[in-house]
DNA sequence: ATGCTGGGTTCGCTTGACGAACCTTGCTCG
DNA sequence: CGAGCAAGGTTCGTCAAGCGAACCCAGCAT
């Protein structure tokens, strides 16, 4: 009847859990919205600002903690003629977020769609439809949660 | 030099964006840490409020906006010898929030270890770990942002 | 009747989001 | 030279949200 062994539900430290700790990093309001126009090439502070329409201050210091926290990267650039100014870039710590952006966007699409998808992403090159997928390492496909295994420890529990 | 095409950042309408549209909906604090309770077999209220030490009333706006939203249901249920009460389940759709989560996790898991994670996602049967995959239709491996194409519009944009 | 338990609601306090206004630096234009 | 402007912030007052503690209520057990 358990569609999860809960086994996990008392023995899993949850104070360590790495949905709260990746959730405590980029879980504030519009730090997900920034990371978005990140990988869609947005790089400067007025051209983020824009895009979003959040307020100056909270940008100011969602930009600071996602540096601090190493997911973007602030760089000096130079515009000719014009004085020196900053970019903010994603790091390799920040492409990997990739893959969760692109799992919310997928569930937007799916469910709370009011017309076609607005942003579509294609394989480039090949130009197909790009979506996340859940797989093993054996390279079975895992439909949901119901072909999972939640347990609690370490990676793989290598016996005595 | 642009990572992505940068066509996107004037054409494509933020305002119905998916992923600001998903954060609507479970990007408020604590929305997405029940989910993950949820995903590990927890129902009951207190239960989730023991799991995750948030205020009560706190919990009972996210379970019921949860439940507003369609990602959970309320069901009466029957425990012998007390009276009615409810528990929280996952619906389809909030089903369909599993690679998020794993997504959000497998990124904790890699960059805020201070040790193994915290809990393990095994391929049930299989036992291999669990993963998520960016993939095409075509099948291919899609190792980052830098192999996609992002464009505005719908999901493939039929000409004439 | 008394208390316990699950599932909340109410209350003050503190923190965070918000928009408008202001500041600073270094261009360019007159 | 000085004025204006733009990028990138900071400051300020207001208002919503999160927080823990306390309280409430229904119903079963004693």
């Amino acid at each position: 009847m358990a569609m999860l062994t809960p086994v996990s539900q008392d023995s899993f430290d949850r104070s360590r859990c790495s949905v709260a700790g990746t959730l405590a990093v980029v879980g504030e309001k519009w730090s997900l919205l920034v990371l978005r126009e990140a990988f869609l090439g947005v790089r400067r502070f007025a051209d983020f600002q824009q895009a979003l329409g959040a307020p100056k201050a909270v940008l100011t210091d969602r930009l600071g903690t996602l540096v601090a926290e190493g997911v973007l990267r602030r760089e000096p650039y130079q515009a000719e003629g014009a004085r020196l100014r900053h970019e903010y870039r994603l790091t390799p710590k920040g492409r990997d977020l990739y893959p969760t952006l692109v799992a919310l966007m997928e569930w937007g699409d799916r469910y709370l769609a009011d017309g076609p998808p607005p942003l579509a992403l294609d394989h480039r090159g090949c130009g197909a439809p790009v979506r996340v997928a859940l797989r093993c390492d054996e390279g079975h496909e895992v439909a949901g949660p119901r072909d999972v295994h939640a347990r609690p420890g370490g990676p793989a529990a290598l016996p005595g």
